[in-house]
DNA sequence: AGCATTTGACCTTA
DNA sequence: TAAGGTCAAATGCT
């Protein structure tokens, strides 16, 4: 089955993107313990190797983009977010206007569509699709069209450090999610200088962050807690029946 | 008043 | 023709 191998190569893939984070983090936490630090270099190198095997099966080594869109060649870039937090804004950073909404065949949760705030003021063309998954409520795919060419995404991209404040200083105005009983967590945005026809089809599927209303990364769960959201993500991987994407 | 969200209708594509 | 994506009027919130 092309699919599953396919699927797996994604996960991985988003997997490694979450060890490499992580390690960063750590890297820049001063009381993070050597051993975790051994730990999280251990672990991207270790999903590296995976991601090579699953590439084997796999002739581009990563998964193909379904869809009338990919088959255009358009602009798609999918981010899996895990949520841990039964309240909080969607905030990836970017201001977003909700425009739509739509029950999906054969999923349970609707889709949702969202475009730049400043689409008509500065002409930003950057959409974004939010769907739950179905294999587990609390992760959400995020679908990523077009780029960001508003003067937020440009001061954004300017910033050495786009996870940390984008934690610390959310907008005042934050599109809301979805109406689920979860609201979306915060999650890395993608390039904001991706260009249309020049950023090739990819389906990457980037860490769970847990949003916690007190802080980012760890106020709420330590890295027990991110590892258990990797894993649900990795466990995903092998249940390409339940899988969304 | 201005802005965001909701939601039914319309458009596009396979 | 069905399903996904977008539009735009109505409505709500600050």
């Amino acid at each position: 089955m092309e699919d599953t191998a396919a699927t797996l190569a994604t996960e991985l893939d988003g997997l490694l993107a979450m060890a490499r984070e992580l390690e960063a983090r750590v890297d820049g936490d001063q009381g993070a313990p050597g051993a975790a630090r051994e730990l999280c270099a251990e672990l991207a190198a270790s999903v590296d190797r995976a991601m090579r095997l699953a590439g084997e099966g796999n002739a581009t080594g990563r998964a193909s983009v379904s869809g009338r869109k990919a088959a255009a060649g358009k602009v798609r870039r999918q981010v899996r977010v895990a949520s841990v937090t039964d309240a909080g804004p969607l905030n990836d950073g970017l201001s977003w206007r909700k425009y739509g909404q739509k029950d999906i065949l054969g999923a349970p949760y609707p889709r949702a569509y969202f475009r730049c705030t400043h689409r008509h003021t500065q002409g930003c063309q950057a959409t974004k699709q939010v769907q739950r998954a179905a294999a587990d409520p609390l992760l959400f795919d995020v679908i990523y069209h077009g780029a960001h060419t508003c003067a937020q995404a440009a001061a954004q991209q300017q910033s050495p450090a786009g996870f940390e404040q984008e934690q610390e200083s959310p907008p005042a105005a934050v599109p809301e999610g979805i109406q689920w009983p979860v609201t979306p967590p915060s999650f890395p945005s993608p390039p904001a200088g991706t260009v249309g026809d020049c950023y090739p089809s990819v389906c990457e599927l980037a860490g769970g962050y847990g949003y916690a209303a007190g802080g980012g990364l760890g106020a709420d769960m330590g890295f027990g807690g991110q590892l258990d959201e990797w894993f649900l993500n990795l466990s995903d991987a092998f249940q390409p029946e339940v899988q969304n994407l």
